[in-house]
RNA sequence: GCCGAUGUGGCGAAAUUGGUAGACGCACCAGACUCAAAAUCUGGCGUGGUUCACCCCACGUGCCGGUUCGACUCCGGCCAUCGGCACCA
């Protein structure tokens, strides 16, 4: 029996307990239903969960319920991104065990996403910190390791001094970290990378095979990598025989307009370049360079300086003598490090040119050339440039290049920004490297019957300076697998962005304790037929797991290209116009939103008001609102409940006006909430086709006298299902209350009859000269001419029309008759 | 500077993809019920004008222009906000 008055704190619980018993979401990977696999981007375990895991898991559960409801076998797991540095903050500050405080955040999150009610498989849940996942982690690394695409070098890195450790170029947000905030310097250290930048131009290609991705996404993406063509040109230096400077550059069109050449600070043969008398100013130079922060090292409003270090180039097109100069607008990490300089058509080069009196020779010449200003048009036309006089400028790059290569002094080249991925850190809640230092043998990785490396626990957290694992007594010391002499382990973790590159994989084997995962199983669920999760992933997670997938298959672990089919990102929950955050003081916390109002209400409204992809305005108004409608719906099944008809039948053709009204509402509704959930899941329209056909139930129950039960039993049994993925608690209780065994969820989704899904009559505009004059209700499904006539006929037409030349009429059926006069 | 997204009532938004602009909701206003309040139910709600009971007219989707019988929607040119990249040669 439903009560009159709907509890939501009784029935949430009733329910949480049956689905925790009764597991109804456990997947099936033998059924032969066509799969679906619906992913969430999965929480780190902070402590509690907050809105915007509520609007993220709230639609990716609704689509997960939809998709079962149309016959799809549906994937949805979750899992924890549980390693990472809060973890070991909380250790350092509050003598926390960084184990068992993850461990305690996941059990208490882990309830709430149940009470939020997930259609989950919780028996594939994933957790990245303990051994039975991270040993794939390392087991991994060493794949990469074998195949070359993970290795150690010494480099200059992105140091963090706050979180004491190195990032790759990804984590530095304009120059700081993106964790803690602070500045970022560079540190020459020997670090492990993955090599990334192998994929660089199928990780660019492959953006267009992402349909489903939004054009945001892709274009950062695409702006990351950075690709652009150009070509390598060598300079011989004129006082050192055989020592050539190699430069990239996109525009060889130039190349008669160089008059100097600039290398940065730390290229690699400056001290060669430089002549005893210049020594000491360049030591100098470069040691101020040294002292910048990054950011202002990368600022474009600073001045450039640099200082010559008295050797010279010679240009082998001209034969010209040009002085090579270090300043610190060349970068070593990009292209060769070293620049050529033109002056008149790149600003940078005019900017140092003038400064210090540098030459300038004009080589590109067009319409919107001034005299004494940098002209930086790509498309004119050379001058002052021999042979090449003439050419457009674009024709002239390819022409140049071809030249240079054929001379054997250059040869075209493709550039990209993307760097390798440096995925070492020096701290200790993360998957161990595996692999030691031996002196004979060098690096050798753990063999795999040896896995996991485990992380040990007798370590020090308050040992400054200091990654904690070195300060285990027991961790380093160790053995060589391969010849058995002293050896040192790594002690190093990853990234927390290795583990959850491929953990998207794992849930389709969740369980296997002899293999990262079944080829069989991961190929058979991914790709991830809809991803779902923040926009501050763009880069990040969602590049570094396409470069996974394609490592992986190209390691014979599996057979598809991308990961993610399709991607939703959705915008941010918002209190009072900016994002909810705890030093704002702005959080609703989903406790309190449970307890007041039950997650439904919770479910409901997150996903009214704004389209997913757009930020979400949380109010308590709001709230209240959704709650309302829920008790109104509620009130619905608990009035006419001993009325309710499981096998209500009734004939279209036989029915009153009124309930044939219904009738074709009740078609409509599925027609609509139907299609915009599948178009674009625009959840917001669908709650408020719910509210439309809910305010037609009413309307029809107002006169009681007249209900029709067969009629309304088929409006409402039909709302319920068409509610039931948003409302999940209510429609179960209301379903089982009713009489029906099992599941809502298990309920098919339903039919509509598309002939009945439209109303008996239309509004028929009619326009003059495009100008509505009046409105018709009209039979729907006229014929044209039909139309036309009653249009004509209308009074208010006629009075339009009065005195004037018809010059043509446009029908379109079932909208409008526009009628044109003169 | 380059690239992307967005721009509609007091607010969140909708618009069958070129055909009634503002569905649905929030807020607000009025009425019913009540001793009263809450809850619930009914109705109103873009701006201006004219009459002021209802009708009618003009304007209105960031701005300017174009195409069209008809434009939030298509085309051209701007502006603003947010986001990404950027001394990348």
């Amino acid at each position: 029996m439903l009560e009159k008055e709907y509890y939501p704190q009784q029935i949430e619980k009733k329910w949480f307990d049956i689905w925790e018993k009764e597991k109804p979401y456990k997947v099936d990977d033998d059924s032969d239903k066509p799969k679906y696999y619906a992913l969430s981007m999965f929480p780190y375990p902070s402590g509690k969960l907050h809105m915007g895991h509520v609007r993220n898991y709230t639609i990716t559960d609704v689509v997960a319920r939809f998709k079962k409801a149309q016959g799809y076998n549906v994937l949805h797991p979750m899992g924890w991104d549980s390693f990472g540095l809060p973890a070991e903050n909380a250790a350092i500050q509050h003598g926390a065990n960084p184990e068992k405080w993850t461990l305690d955040n996941i059990e208490y999150m882990k309830k709430q996403l149940k009470m939020l009610g997930l259609s989950v498989d919780w028996d594939r849940e994933v957790t990245t910190c303990l051994p039975d996942y991270y040993k794939w982690t390392q087991w991994l690394f060493i794949q990469l390791f074998k195949k070359g695409l993970a290795y150690k070098k010494t480099a200059p890195v992105n140091w963090c001094e706050n979180c004491h450790t190195v990032l790759a170029n990804e984590q530095v947000i304009d120059g700081k970290c993106w964790r803690c905030d602070s500045e970022v310097t560079k540190k020459n250290l020997s670090q492990w990378f993955f090599k990334i930048t192998e994929y660089s131009e199928e990780l660019l290609n492959d953006l267009n095979l992402l349909t489903g991705w939004g054009d945001n996404v892709k274009t950062m993406q695409s702006n990351w990598i950075g690709k652009s063509n150009g070509a390598i040109l060598k300079f011989k230096v004129k006082e050192l025989e055989g020592l050539e400077i190699p430069v990239y550059t996109t525009r060889p069109d130039t190349v008669y307009g160089i008059t100097y050449l600039v290398v940065a600070p730390e290229y690699k043969d400056i001290d060669k370049l430089t002549t005893p008398e210049n020594k000491e100013i360049v030591e100098q130079y470069r040691n101020n360079a040294k002292k910048l922060s990054e950011i202002e090292r990368l600022s474009t409003q600073r001045v450039k300086t640099g200082v010559p270090l008295g050797t010279h180039i010679i240009n082998p097109f001209t034969g010209r003598v040009c002085p090579i100069w270090v300043a610190d607008y060349a970068l070593v990490d990009y292209g060769t490090g070293a620049v050529m300089a033109v002056p008149y058509h790149d600003s940078r080069d005019f900017e140092f040119a003038k400064k210090y009196n540098l030459p300038m020779i004009q080589v590109i010449t067009g319409n919107d050339f001034k005299e004494g200003e940098c002209f930086e048009d790509k498309q004119g036309k050379l001058i002052n440039s021999a042979q090449f006089d003439g050419l457009c400028a674009e024709d002239a790059r390819d022409k140049i290049t071809q030249f240079a290569k054929e001379q054997g002094f250059g040869e075209f080249k493709t550039q990209y920004r993307l760097r390798d991925w440096l995925i070492s850190r020096q701290r200790y809640w993360g998957a161990p490297i595996p692999v030691v230092y031996c002196p004979k043998c060098g690096v050798v990785p753990i063999p795999e019957e040896d896995l996991p490396v485990l992380l040990p626990k007798d370590v020090d957290f308050s040992v400054k300076g200091k990654s904690p694992v070195e300060t285990s007594p027991t961790f380093r010391e160790t053995s060589c697998p391969v010849c058995g002499s002293k050896a040192q382990r790594e002690t190093d973790t990853m990234d927390t962005f290795v583990c959850s590159s491929w953990y998207y994989m794992r849930y389709s084997d969740a369980k296997n304790d002899k293999q990262c995962f079944n080829k069989d199983l991961v190929n058979k669920w991914l790709p991830v037929d809809q991803y779902i999760g923040g926009i501050e992933h763009a880069i990040l997670h969602l590049l570094y797991s396409r470069f996974f997938t394609k490592a992986l298959r190209d390691m014979g672990l599996l057979d598809f290209d991308e990961p993610f089919k399709n991607l939703l990102t959705q915008g941010m929950v918002l209190k009072d116009g900016s994002k909810m955050s705890k030093s704002k003081g702005n959080t609703v916390d989903p406790d309190d939103i449970y307890r007041n109002y039950g997650a439904d209400t919770a479910r409901l409204f997150i996903l009214s008001d704004s389209p997913p992809a757009r930020d979400f305005d949380w109010t308590d108004a709001g709230v209240d609102g959704c709650y309302k409608f829920i008790c109104r719906v509620y009130r619905l099944y608990s009035k006419f409940q001993d009325k309710i008809k499981k096998d209500y039948t009734f004939n279209f053709e036989n029915l009153d006006r009124k309930d044939a009204d219904l009738v074709r509402e009740t078609h409509i509704a599925i027609k609509k909430i139907t299609k915009d959930i599948e178009t674009e899941f625009q959840f917001n329209t669908v709650i408020s086709r719910y509210r439309e056909f809910v305010n037609s139930i009413y309307d029809y129950i107002k006169d009681e006298n007249a209900i029709n039960y067969d009629v309304l039993s088929f409006a409402l049994l039909t709302l319920l299902k068409l509610i039931s993925p948003v409302c999940v608690f209510m429609s179960q209780e209301i379903y089982s209350s009713l009489g029906f065994d099992g599941f809502i969820y298990n309920l098919p989704w339903c039919d509509y009859d598309e002939n009945l899904a439209k109303s008996a009559n239309i509004t028929l505009i009619v326009q003059v000269n495009g100008k509505i004059k009046d409105k018709l209700e009209v039979e729907s499904d006229l014929a044209d001419d039909n139309l036309k006539k009653l249009a004509m006929e209308a009074p208010k037409t006629k009075e339009f029309i009065q005195g004037k030349t018809v010059v043509k009429t446009i029908v379109v059926p079932n909208k409008l008759v526009n009628i044109v006069v003169k």
